[in-house]
RNA sequence: GCCGCUGUAGCUCAGUGGUAGAGCGCACCCUUGGUAAGGGUGAGGUCAUGGGUUCAAAUCCCAUCAGCGGCUCCA
C-alpha cells in the first residue's frame, strides 16, 4: 500500500498499487492532463507505470503555454519522436530498413539506421517522411508498453534478422556478445537501445499504439504518452556513423530529427539555425574580406587580408596592453625547431602523428646514404608521417618494405628541423639561458607564437579548425607557492577580456588528475595543491565551473574556457595549465634562498588560445558587425556627389590623423547605393557630407544599425566622441550629434 | 583519416551528350543625385586536375585534389 512521497513533501497514501498518471490524477485534474511522464526516486519512467511501493515521486509535465519545456520534458517528447519518424521512414523508404540507436541529443535526437542494399534514403525523402510524421502524431496514438522474457525476446529479434537490434537486446540482457568499444556510456533512454538495465531478466517494446498491430520498438523507454504530445517534430538531416562509433564496424545512415512540444517553438528553433547559419564565419568572412584560404598554400592555413589583420592587430595590443600591467616580457622565437628539441620535450616522435613531418638537413640524407640506405627507403623515411610506413610496412597491404634489420628506430631516424607543434620548448630554453634566482620569480614570457599542428583533413573548419594557428601564448616560471597568485593573475585576463568583448555565455572546467591512473606524473602533494589553486581559482570568477577528474594534462591540472557562440556550440578557447614535467625535462631550476638549486613550475596560459579560432568565433559572435575599436574600417565618408569629395577626404584625413580608421566611397554611384554598400560592410559610423555639411563644417552621422543619420554635428566634435569610444574599447556605438 | 554530397567568371549560382550563361562585383561612358542598389557599354571561363567512354563530354565513368555535412580525433 504506497505512499507517495511528493516533491513538496506532502505525502499521499493509496491502498493499492497506482499508476503515475492516478497520482497525477489524485492531486488534479489539470495537472494529469500536462503529465507526461513520472519520476519515480529519481527514474523517470512511463505515466501508466505501477507503483507498487513507497516512493517519493515527481511528475514530468509539458509546458504550460508560453513557457520553456524542461530539459527533462524535452528528452521524453524527443525520444518519442525518434520512434515516430523511425515509423514514418520505415513507411516511406520499406519495412526492410534496420534501425539501430535513437536517442535525444541537445538539440533533438537522431536515429542511426541501416538502409538495404538498393534503397536509398536522401534529402528528396524529407517532406514525405515529416508529412508522415505529422500524421502519425496527428493520430495521437498510444505508446504502450509490454514485455517479454529475455529468451522469448531475443528469438523474436532474431528472427526478424536485424543484428543490431539483437546487439542491443543482448547487451541489455547482460549477454552481450560484442563489446562496446565506445569509452563514452551508452545514451540514456534511447530508442532501440538496451531494452533493460543490463542483467534484466526480460525485455521491452514499445508500439506506437496497438502491439502486434501498430509499429513497434524494441525499447527501454520511457515515453510520452501517446504520439499527440509530441507537439511538432521534423527531420532534419543525414549522416553516417559507424555502428558503434567503431570505423571498422558497418557504416549506418544517422537521420537527425527535432521536436519541440508546439510548432511556435519548432519554428523558433529553425529560424535560429537560419541565424547561425547567416553568422557563419567562413561566410562573414570572405563577404567583409577579413581572412582567405587558398589550396595553393595549404589546407587549414589562414592568410589574414588587410582587414582581417586590423582585427588580429587589435586584439593583440588589447592584450599586450594587459599583459605589460601584470609584469610580463615579450620574446620573439623561430617557427621551427631541431629535432631533439623535441625529443627533450617529448613531443617526437610520441604525438608525431599529429605534426607535419620533420625537414630533413641535407646532411642527415648524405649520412643515410652512406650508410646504404637506397633511395626508396630514405622517400620512406623521410615522407614517412605515418608510423606503419617509418617502420617499413607498405600501408595498403600491410607487407614489410624494407627488411627488418634496416629499419631505423624512430629515435634515430632523422636529424632535422620540426615545425613547431608548441612554443613551450624555446620558451624553456630562453629560460635556461640564464642562471635565475628566486628573488627573479615568476619569469612571465609571452609570445604570440605560431604553431603547427596536422590536423586531420576532415577536422579542418575555416579559421576555427587550422594547421597553422598563433596563440597568444606565454609561460610562467614560478615557485610552487606562487602557483595560486599566478592563476588568479591568468584569470583575471581572461575575465578582462571576456567582459570587454560582451562574452557572457562561458563556462570553466577544471582538469583535474584521476588519483588511480598513473599516467600523471609529480608528487600527489604538489598535484593536491595545484588542483586546490585551480578549483578556487576558478571559483573566484563566479560563473559556472565544473571540475573533471581524469582531465588534467599528464603534466599537471587545467583550467579550460569554454565559450558559446551563438549557433550553441561550444568553444574551448582560452586555457590555463600547470607542469610539473617542463622543468625536469628541460632540467630548470632556480637557486632558492637556501643556496641550492629548485626546480620551477611552469604554468602555460594562452586567454584567447588561438588567435585564428578567436576571429572566428567573434566573427560570429558579432555577425561581422564589430564594435568600432574593432572594426577594420571605423568611419566611412560619403559625399552626396563629386561636388564635395574634397570635403569627404578633409573629414577622412581628420580622422586618420586622430588615429581613426576611414575611408571615402568616391564611386559615382547615388548617396543610397552608396548607404547601402556601407550598410552591407558593417561599417560602424558613415558620415554622410554634402554641401550643407561642408559649409557648416560638420558630418551628418548614420550610426550601423539605424535608419536614418541622426543629425549633424561638428567634424571636431565627431572625431573627439569617435576617438574617445575606440580608446575606451567600448562595446556598443555611442557616438551622437 | 573514414562516409556522403559538391566543384562552371572575383562572388552567388543556372546549364543532363551537340556554339559557355545570368545576377552581383570590376572597367569605361552617361547621370551630380541628401540616406539600404539610377542607366548604358565592355572585359572576364582549359567548366577543379588527370585519365577513360563517345562521331561529339561542363554533362557519363574512374582516379586525384579541394570545399561542405557528419563520424573519429584534438598533447
Amino acid at each position: 500500500m504506497p505512499t507517495i512521497t511528493l516533491p513538496d513533501g506532502k505525502a499521499k497514501s493509496f491502498d493499492q498499487p497506482v499508476t503515475g498518471l492516478e497520482v497525477a490524477q489524485s492531486i488534479g485534474s489539470g495537472l494529469a492532463k500536462a503529465a507526461l511522464a513520472i519520476k519515480v526516486d529519481g527514474v523517470t519512467r512511463d505515466l501508466s507505470a505501477v507503483i507498487d511501493r513507497d516512493a517519493s515521486v515527481a511528475i514530468i509535465t509539458a509546458p504550460k503555454a508560453g513557457q520553456a519545456a524542461s530539459k527533462e520534458a524535452l528528452e521524453l517528447i524527443r525520444h518519442s519522436a525518434a520512434h515516430v519518424m523511425a515509423e514514418a521512414i520505415q513507411d516511406v523508404i520499406g519495412r526492410d530498413v534496420l534501425l539501430a540507436y535513437g536517442p535525444p541529443t541537445e538539440t533533438g535526437f537522431f536515429y542511426d539506421m541501416f538502409i538495404p542494399e538498393g534503397k536509398k534514403l536522401s534529402s528528396d525523402h524529407f517532406d514525405a517522411i515529416n508529412a508522415r510524421m505529422a500524421e502519425i502524431i496527428k493520430e495521437d496514438r498510444r505508446f504502450t508498453r509490454y514485455e517479454q522474457r529475455g529468451s522469448e525476446g531475443l528469438a523474436r529479434l532474431k528472427s526478424e534478422a536485424n543484428k543490431y537490434k539483437v546487439d542491443n537486446a543482448e547487451r541489455a540482457l547482460g549477454l552481450a556478445s560484442s563489446v562496446y568499444r565506445g569509452s563514452k556510456p551508452a545514451f540514456q533512454g534511447e530508442a532501440g537501445g538496451g531494452a533493460r538495465d543490463p542483467g534484466s531478466q526480460s525485455l521491452s517494446f514499445y508500439s506506437t499504439g496497438v502491439p502486434g498491430t501498430n509499429w513497434e520498438d524494441l525499447c527501454r523507454g520511457p515515453h510520452v504518452p501517446s504520439t499527440g504530445r509530441i507537439g511538432a517534430a521534423r527531420v532534419m538531416s543525414l549522416a553516417s556513423a559507424y555502428w558503434h562509433g567503431d570505423e571498422t564496424s558497418d557504416r549506418l545512415i544517422r537521420v537527425y530529427g527535432t521536436a519541440f512540444p508546439t510548432q511556435a517553438e519548432l519554428d523558433e528553433y529553425l529560424r535560429q539555425k537560419e541565424e547561425a547559419a547567416r553568422r557563419d564565419h567562413r561566410v562573414i568572412g570572405r563577404a567583409l574580406r577579413l581572412f582567405h584560404i587558398d589550396e595553393t598554400v595549404g589546407q587549414g592555413l589562414i592568410l589574414w587580408t588587410p582587414r582581417g589583420a586590423v582585427i588580429r592587430k587589435e586584439l593583440q595590443s588589447f592584450i599586450g596592453a594587459e599583459l605589460k600591467k601584470q609584469g610580463y616580457t615579450e620574446v620573439f622565437t623561430p617557427h621551427i625547431g631541431g629535432l631533439d628539441l623535441y625529443k627533450t620535450s617529448g613531443h617526437f616522435p610520441y604525438y608525431k602523428d599529429s605534426q607535419f613531418a620533420p625537414i630533413v638537413e641535407r646532411n642527415a640524407l648524405d649520412a643515410l646514404a652512406g650508410c646504404g640506405c637506397s633511395c626508396a627507403e630514405m622517400l620512406r623515411r623521410v615522407e614517412g608521417v605515418s608510423a606503419r610506413l617509418a617502420a617499413g610496412i607498405n600501408e595498403r597491404t600491410g607487407a614489410p618494405t624494407i627488411a627488418p634489420d634496416r629499419v631505423i628506430p624512430d629515435e634515430q631516424l632523422i636529424d632535422g628541423f620540426m615545425l613547431r607543434p608548441m612554443n613551450c620548448p624555446h620558451h624553456a630554453k630562453i629560460f635556461a639561458s640564464e642562471p635565475h634566482s628566486y628573488r627573479d620569480l615568476p619569469v612571465r614570457l609571452a609570445e604570440f607564437g605560431t604553431v603547427y599542428r596536422w590536423e586531420q583533413s576532415g577536422e579542418l573548419n575555416g579559421m576555427t579548425r587550422v594547421r597553422g594557428f598563433t596563440q597568444d601564448d606565454a609561460h610562467l616560471f614560478c615557485t610552487e607557492e606562487q602557483i595560486p597568485g599566478e592563476i588568479q593573475g591568468c584569470l583575471s585576463l581572461v575575465k578582462a577580456i571576456f567582459a570587454t568583448l560582451g562574452m557572457k555565455d562561458y563556462r570553466v572546467r577544471v582538469g583535474l588528475r584521476d588519483k588511480d591512473s598513473s599516467k600523471f606524473t609529480g608528487s600527489p602533494e604538489s598535484w593536491d595543491k595545484a588542483e586546490a589553486a585551480c578549483i578556487a581559482a576558478a571559483r573566484s570568477l563566479g560563473v559556472t565551473f565544473s571540475q573533471e577528474p581524469g582531465e588534467a594534462a599528464f603534466y599537471g591540472p587545467k583550467i579550460d574556457f569554454v565559450v558559446k557562440d551563438v549557433i550553441g556550440r561550444e568553444w574551448q578557447l582560452g586555457t590555463v595549465q600547470v607542469d610539473y614535467q617542463m622543468g625536469n625535462r628541460f632540467d630548470l631550476s632556480y637557486t632558492g634562498p637556501d643556496n641550492k638549486p629548485h626546480r620551477p613550475v611552469v604554468i602555460h596560459r594562452a586567454p584567447f588560445g588561438s588567435m585564428e579560432r578567436f576571429c572566428g568565433v567573434l566573427i560570429e559572435h558579432f555577425a561581422g558587425a564589430f564594435p568600432a575599436w574593432l572594426s577594420p574600417e571605423q568611419v566611412r565618408v560619403l559625399p552626396i556627389s563629386e561636388k564635395t569629395i574634397d570635403y569627404a577626404r578633409e573629414v577622412a584625413s581628420a580622422l586618420r590623423a586622430a588615429d581613426v580608421r576611414a575611408g571615402v566611397d568616391e564611386g559615382n554611384d547615388r548617396i543610397q547605393a552608396k548607404v547601402k554598400v556601407a550598410a552591407d560592410d558593417k561599417v560602424p559610423y558613415m558620415l554622410i557630407v554634402g554641401p550643407r555639411d561642408a559649409e557648416s563644417r560638420s558630418v551628418s552621422v548614420r550610426v550601423r544599425g539605424t535608419e536614418r543619420d541622426l543629425g549633424a554635428m561638428p567634424l571636431e566634435a565627431f572625431v573627439a566622441a569617435i576617438k574617445a569610444e575606440i580608446t575606451e574599447r567600448r562595446s556598443e556605438l555611442t557616438v551622437r550629434p
